[in-house]
DNA sequence: TCCCCGTTTCCTGCTT
DNA sequence: AAAGCAGGAAACGGGG
């Protein structure tokens, strides 16, 4: 179950402004989704200094990755944020200590809230106090959430993300080779293979199968072919951003490749 | 219900 | 010899 986030801009200042943070200048067309969290910042009402400073305190408290957004619908203000390294026991937490919302619901949260995403893909808003309300006249006609991919299973190159994000904890298993051009080591391949398939609830998965579904990655443009090199993959075009966004090259020296 | 996508499974042959 | 790579083919499961 996957937490959406509603989040209203009523001066149509992006949403990154009051988080302090960079600007993405164009949509992502290709955006990971298994482990991120949609913010639709379109509609409903919200104070912006609380929803900024309670991203902060998510961030802070390592709740998410990092609180970067891609944007994924510029008219709608519509952006997602990576969720990547929430641990599964901190997920629970955090849907515990927040409301559900719903679109008819105008009970004021007292929090910025991250809820359960429904399975019928229900627009969920997060309302607050009425004098913090959006006034009608600000209101853009609402036009169709795009694709909602905040709940569908996570793809095979998102779980690899996930635990080169998390290198220090996976450093066993996963490595970067460099960070900036986005090349990485298996060092454990049965090991990541044994994880994905957990992921995925395969319980056979192999080295074997899953290196095919990668294979199949190079002809997408998701990964790039590393010559001559075994257990070495690199992330492509599609991905690359992606992959290796908010991070430094600190491991980006090596030359085994 | 059908179709598409992203795998998963199995396979053969090749390379390191 | 073992492990990994390459890619064809078919099946599968989820989502639209």
């Amino acid at each position: 179950m996957k937490p959406i986030l509603s989040y209203s801009s009523p001066d149509d200042r992006p949403l990154n402004t009051y988080l302090g943070l960079p600007h993405v200048d164009e949509p992502m067309g290709y955006v990971s989704s298994g482990s991120t969290e949609a913010c639709d910042v379109s509609e409903g009402s919200f104070d912006h200094e609380d929803l900024a400073s309670s991203l902060i305190s998510l961030n802070d408290n390592d709740l998410i990755d990092h609180a970067l957004p891609d944007i994924l619908d510029e008219d709608l203000r519509i952006f997602e944020f990576d969720f990547g390294s929430y641990a599964a026991n901190q997920l629970t937490a955090v849907e515990d200590r927040i409301a559900p919302l719903t679109e008819e619901v105008v009970e004021p949260p007292p929090t910025p809230t991250l809820c359960p995403e429904n399975v019928d893909d229900r627009v969920v808003t997060t309302k607050k106090t009425a004098q913090s309300k959006r006034k009608s006249s600000l209101k853009r006609p609402r036009r169709p959430r795009p694709r909602n991919r905040g709940n569908r299973s996570i793809h095979l190159w998102e779980f690899l993300k996930e635990m080169l994000n998390n290198s220090e904890e996976n450093k066993s298993y996963i490595k970067w080779i460099s960070k900036r051009e986005g090349i990485f080591q298996l060092v454990n391949s049965s090991g990541v293979a044994k994880l994905w398939g957990q992921r995925k609830n395969r319980k056979n998965m192999t080295y074997e199968k899953m290196s095919r579904a990668l294979r199949y990655y190079y002809e997408k443009d998701i990964l790039e072919r590393v010559p001559n090199a075994r257990l070495i993959y690199k992330f492509g075009g599609k991905t690359r951003v992606i992959a290796t966004e908010n991070g430094d090259d600190s491991l980006s020296d090596s030359s085994e490749h």
